[in-house]
DNA sequence: AATGCTAACTTCAGATTTTGAAGCGTGTCA
DNA sequence: TGACACGCTTCAAAATCTGAAGTTAGCATT
C-alpha cells in the first residue's frame, strides 16, 4: 500500500495522516505555534536535516498550512506562517502535548486563557452539553460507505 | 539527530511524537479505537506491511499504549488492547478527524455523546469556563528550563 | 576589491527504513 | 489427508533519510 494511499481512502483520519502524521511535519507545527518562521530556527529547534526541511514545508505548502512569505527582497529571505488551515491543527497539537505531560512527565509551556485569564490545560468537551469527553464516553458510527469500504478490504484479502 | 533524539529533549511534544508521531501508529491507534483487535485486522485495514505492523505494535506494546493478550491458548492467538494510557490517546485522533472533516471533507463516523445523546463532534475547552479554544485564545509561557534549552539549540549553531 | 557574514536553501553519497511477497508454526475442521 | 486460519517472521529490492558540504544573493567591513 505504502504512506501515499493513505490519501485515497475516504476516512478523513488517514487523508490527514498522509498529510501531518509525520514525526517531522508535527515538530515543525510544534515549532510553527511557538513562533518560530524561518528556515534556520525550524532547522535548529526541530533538528531536521535541511534537506528534510525544505521538502516538508514545501509539502506543507503546498497543503495551505503553511503559507512563504517574503519578509525581505534584498537580499530575499523568506518566512513560514500558518494560515488558518494551519492554525486549526492546534487542537493536535495541544492534544499531544497534554498526554506527554501525563505520561511522560516534564512541562515545558504554560497555557493561559486569554479570555478568562486562568491557567489550565485544554479539555476535549462535548460542545452541546460541555462535558468533559473520553474516548469511552462517546460512541462512534462508521458511515454505510465507510462500512462497505472496510468490508471490501476485509474480503479483498481472504 | 535523527528521530529517535526526539526522546531526548525535555519537551513533551517532541517525546510524544518520538512514540506516536508517526503514521502507521497513528492509523493503528485509529483502528483501536474503532475497535479492531487482530494481527490482520489492523494489517488489512491500515494496508501496513506486516513486517512494520510487528514492529510497531512491539513498539506500542512497550510504551504500553497496547496490552497483548492471549484471547486463546489452543492454537496459541493474540490481541491488541488500548491501556488507560492509549486510550487518553483519544482527543488526538479526534483532533485529526476533526481537521480533516473540515478541511478535507468526508465523513465516515458520527460521535454521539452517550451522556446527553446528542451527536456532535468534541471541541477544545476551557476546563474553567468551558469556551471552546482556538491557538488565538491561548498564550504559551515557555518554562525557564525549556527556554534555555532552545537558546543554547541556536547558539551551538551559529 | 577582497574577505567575511547571514539566510535560505540544494546536492549527494552512504546509511537506514520500508515494502511486498513468500514462508512458517500451531492447531481446527471436513 | 488436505485445506484453512491466525499471528507472525524472513529477505531482497526499493525508497527514504542523514549529515556534511556547497550554492546563491546581497550587505558590511577592511
Amino acid at each position: 500500500m505504502g504512506r501515499a494511499d493513505l490519501a485515497n481512502t475516504s476516512c478523513p483520519v488517514s487523508r490527514v495522516i498522509e498529510r501531518v502524521g509525520d514525526p517531522w511535519v508535527l515538530m515543525i507545527l510544534r515549532e510553527a505555534f511557538l513562533g518560530t518562521r524561518r528556515f534556520d530556527d525550524f532547522q535548529v529547534q526541530t533538528g531536521v536535516s535541511p534537506h528534510l526541511l525544505s521538502q516538508r514545508l514545501k509539502q506543507l505548502c503546498e497543503d495551505e498550512i503553511l503559507q512563504r512569505r517574503a519578509y525581505n527582497a534584498h537580499p530575499p529571505r523568506y518566512e513560514y506562517l500558518l494560515t488558518d488551515k494551519g492554525r486549526d491543527l492546534w487542537p493536535v497539537i495541544i492534544a499531544l502535548r497534554n498526554w506527554g505531560q501525563t505520561w511522560l512527565g516534564g512541562k515545558t509551556t504554560t497555557l493561559t486563557h486569554k479570555g478568562c485569564g486562568v491557567q489550565m490545560d485544554p479539555v476535549m468537551c462535548c460542545p452541546d452539553c460541555g462535558a468533559p469527553l473520553g474516548a469511552r464516553d462517546v460512541q462512534a458510527d462508521l458511515s454505510p460507505d465507510f462500512e462497505k469500504e472496510r468490508k471490501t478490504r476485509r474480503e479483498g484479502k481472504g
